[in-house]
DNA sequence: TGTCTTGTTGCAAGTCATTTGCATGTAGAG
DNA sequence: CTCTACATGCAAATGACTTGCAACAAGACA
């Protein structure tokens, strides 16, 4: 059967805890459009490439199904320090640490997090029980680095 | 002559490029009040702060202080994954790196970045120039932890 | 000490991202 | 096929700021 046809149940989508999850055409399209993504999106990029597809879809429903995986675990929503805007991933592609340029405004997704074995520790000696960190790095990216050499 | 009361120089007041900023009595509370908390603040939290001192000061009036002195540098700004609200304090006292609580929402600083020395050389290897950095850690402080051991 | 320029303030209205109330629509259990 | 809990669109509401504008005042300079 082709798995790009065949019915697709909640566990083809996502991880997490999906019981009462239920399964629409819009929330497949917009779990579509996560899965494609390279990158963590906005609400509104969602709606954008949401939208390409199939038109019409609410805003408040992209709202609301990204809010309701991210309480069910299967979403992580990140906030930067000079945007206002929330950035969604799917967890199972989640990057959870970044470089932002604040030349061009990219993020550009770190893979092995540097700092997973000193936090503890540091944590530990403050009585604090560690369940998630966050990491975000600020500077410059290759381009606009030497963009800025011109100057 | 006593120190509390002679006149001051905006130098005493904030660190910083600070020509041109003039140094109102409004201004003067509003980083007393920051001078004197051990934690960041919210321009409501400074809000209330400044107008248990002295009445009526404008919210807007705190906002465009707190922002004039994060573009000049005096003030860092901080943003957390679930609170849409932004923390300030003054860059002299800044802690920069926190941890957070999710049992009392409370921010915890952390003096000794655990990850300072790690970082440069994994941006290095991906061409990206660090100017700075922000590490929040999401958990249970002592308190909130034993609190949970109960339920 | 008075003048003047430039920066500061209050207030009300505006913005932007996100959330919510409500009436209508529908996935999926039975 | 039915029925009910869950999902959706739309418009209005919210929360956290931000801004336009006219009135004010710090501090440089005369």
């Amino acid at each position: 059967m082709d798995s790009e046809h065949r019915h697709q149940t909640v566990g083809d989508q996502v991880s997490g805890q999906l019981k009462g999850f239920r399964m629409t055409r819009d929330r497949r399209i917009i779990l579509q459009v996560l899965r494609e993504s390279g990158i963590p999106l906005t609400a509104e990029d969602v709606l954008e490439r949401v939208n390409s597809t199939v038109p019409d879809i609410a805003l408040s429903t992209v709202y609301r199904t990204l809010d309701e995986l991210v309480s069910r675990g299967s979403m992580q929503r990140t906030l930067l320090s000079n945007d206002g805007r929330a950035f969604f991933e799917l967890v199972g592609h989640a990057h959870r640490h970044y470089m932002v340029c604040l030349g061009c405004h990219q993020m550009f997704p770190i893979r092995k997090c540097p700092v997973e074995d000193s936090i503890d520790s540091t944590a530990e000696d403050l009585g604090f029980e560690v369940t998630d960190h966050s990491l975000v790095l600020y500077g410059y990216c290759r381009h606009c680095r030497s963009g800025r050499q011109l100057e």
